[in-house]
DNA sequence: AACGGTCTCAACCGCGGATGG
DNA sequence: CCCATCCGCGGTTGAGACCGT
């Protein structure tokens, strides 16, 4: 048995809100406020509406000071970096757009955002000013944080060094990240925002066959938890999915790099993540490795994990690697 | 102009959490 | 502690607008 209805549907008008029922519900709650219940509101105000649905009109369309119209480049940035951070959590992303809505980002997200992600990704000779960061850019080997995000910076999220990886130059850099000593004997430390204490170490969460590289705590629950993994209603993962959560990766592990090293603007070098996307069965593909993430994060040796030995055993699985996780010379 | 496909976005739905009796 | 009620949220729907042929 479901759950009771909120009103009896026979009895309420449905659909597109007439001028009218706009201007009895601006007029009600300008005058009186909702009284902390919309249940009742409807009728004290003369309206032949759910509450919920004088709510949402209200909070959606009435209320004062919603912003209807584009997004500016500035909102898009900001939407794309919580997004990053905390996934489709809109009302709190709405919390941040003064004047938006959560409804409004919603569907901003669904229609538009997404779309421009999934084309920017598909083509690295298309630049999406929105996703641009200087963390994307591939031929970056030691890159300054800006002060603002470049614009231009085209994005791609496949190293150069994918191909043949022992001839990456900063490979060695993170042999040893918990001990900072590179190969080169130049010291590397990790940056720490004092705002941004959402860093754990790998060793603190339970992913096996991992050490060393600090991530937040999103990374990790992203990681710990398969189904945050793309998968269609029989567990599968298409293309299409692979390359969604490729993209939600990226877009994690940039926002986590932009508020790890707010605050300096020094040089820094940077490490890897490996990320080993498997097609096909999902249900298989976490029971086969005894463990609920398809990634492994370590640098660039990832000879000990037992999600890397699976994915390299699949012939279709991709390897990305992607620049993330400053670490700074001394 | 007519038609069909696609897109947009306001509105709906149902769930989970908070609250109060 | 249990239960009923309400609120707020995120996912989904569908009518109308828009666009291409």
């Amino acid at each position: 048995m479901g759950r009771a209805p909120c009103c009896d549907k026979t009895k309420v008008k449905r659909g597109p809100w007439s001028p009218e029922e706009d201007s009895k519900l601006r007029d009600y709650i300008e005058k009186y406020g909702n009284g902390g219940n919309w249940i009742s509101l409807p009728l004290k105000a003369g309206l032949r509406r759910c509450g919920k649905s004088c709510r949402l009109r209200w909070l959606n369309y009435l209320r004062p000071n919603i912003k209807h119209g584009d997004f500016s480049e500035e909102e898009d940035r900001i939407i794309f970096s919580l997004f990053a951070a905390i996934g489709s959590r809109w009302s709190i992303i709405a919390a941040h757009l003064p004047g938006r809505t959560d409804n409004d980002i919603k569907n901003y997200w669904n229609t538009k955002l997404r779309k421009k992600l999934l084309s920017s990704s598909s083509s690295s000779s298309h630049s999406s000013s929105a996703m641009a960061s200087p963390y994307l850019n591939p031929n970056s080997q030691d890159v300054k944080r800006p002060l603002t995000p470049s614009a231009t910076i085209p994005f791609s999220s496949y190293n150069p060094y994918a191909e043949n990886p022992n001839q990456d130059p900063t490979k060695y850099l993170f042999s040893n990240i918990n001990g900072f000593e590179a190969d080169d004997k130049q010291m590397v430390l990790p940056y720490s925002n004092p705002n941004y204490p959402q860093d754990l170490s790998l060793s603190d969460s339970n992913i096996s066959g991992t050490s060393g590289f600090l991530l937040n705590h999103n990374m990790c629950d992203h990681y710990n938890n398969h189904t945050s993994f793309s998968s269609d209603v029989n567990g599968k993962r298409s293309e299409t999915m692979m390359k969604q959560e490729e993209i939600m990766m990226m877009m994690m592990i940039d926002h986590h790099i932009d508020q790890r090293t707010k605050g300096y603007s020094g040089d820094f070098t940077q490490g890897y993540y490996n990320y080993y996307n498997v097609p096909g069965d999902l249900k298989q593909m976490i029971s086969g490795t005894g463990t609920n993430s398809n990634i492994n994060m370590g640098g660039s040796d990832s000879s000990s994990s037992s999600i890397s030995n699976l994915a390299e055993n699949k012939s279709s699985s991709s390897l990305l690697q992607h620049k993330c996780l400053p670490y700074f010379y001394s």
